[in-house]
DNA sequence: TATTGTTATACTCTATAACTATA
DNA sequence: TATAGTTATAGAGTATAACAATA
């Protein structure tokens, strides 16, 4: 019982991929027992591409995710002395989120990780195949904070 | 700040792509108002593959998921009346899953929000893009029941 | 009035462990 | 004893809604 729909096929090895990429991502994670989840994971190397120590909102709007899941993530990081949260003194409503020594430290590990966790997924492709994968995926998600909002 | 590895970012970029692809997926599920959840639809669609009837088991493999998340989804889809737990005759321990008329039903719509779900994400490829993609996605994570389980 | 982040709450997905009934 | 599926439980992730503080 083939399908004939490409498009829905290539979702479907999509979703496929996506909950193996989790599977792998959470077993390497816990591998290292920094008591750290995927999503803080995220976050914290999320936090490394801002220049700046970003509010909440930006957080958000990068990860793509509603601010007040935000809020959840930082409070973890914040309570394994990751991340700090620093009142904006321009604008005492923001809130700005800076990555601690502790946090730059756990990032080390989470690099060799996530780069372990890379190359399990992608063993079977060859160099030439992933730099095609990479091209492709960077048309489909963009590299840069160019992404749709909740409509 | 950029990250000097290219596998890594090719992992974010797939992570980034998976958040996407599950929350139009989401959209376009409720859109239908099938009162019915992605891995419900994802169990239903599955169910169209095996050509009998899989036992609770054989969905568990192809999901790659624990047998225990198996029997939520078919909770679900039994009490929507999409689905049917039938007791194999040859070994009393073995329940077999059948798809229903209600089901099938379903399952035509499904479809169509599938590829709705799909041209959207896949929008920015050409159509040489996707055949790109499916074959990289192939060699990833394969088309046919070839995977790990849980090690 | 609009913005920023939070408290409160709920749901989906999935895991582990222990149990039941077969085989 | 091993297998198939279940009950019981827990935790991660994320959403919506209502609210407080600030602008």
């Amino acid at each position: 019982m083939t399908t004939p729909d490409p498009d829905g096929l290539l979702a479907e090895q999509l979703l496929r991929l996506t909950r193996r990429v989790h599977r792998i991502q959470k077993r390497h994670l816990e591998q290292h027992e920094l008591g750290i989840t995927p999503a803080q994971s995220r976050l914290l190397r999320t936090l490394a591409h801002f220049g700046d120590p970003p509010r909440m909102a930006d957080l958000a709007a990068y990860l793509e995710v509603v601010p007040r899941a935000v809020t959840t993530l930082v409070d973890g990081l914040e309570a394994s002395g990751r991340v700090r949260r620093v009142p904006d003194p321009a604008n005492r409503r923001v809130i700005r989120i800076e990555l601690t020594d502790e946090g730059r430290s756990t990032l080390g590990v989470l690099r060799g990780a996530r780069r372990a966790a890379a190359q399990e997924i992608l063993a079977p492709l060859t160099g030439e195949q992933r730099e095609a994968l990479g091209g492709l995926l960077d048309t489909l998600v963009g590299t840069e904070h160019t992404h749709a909002r909740h409509c």
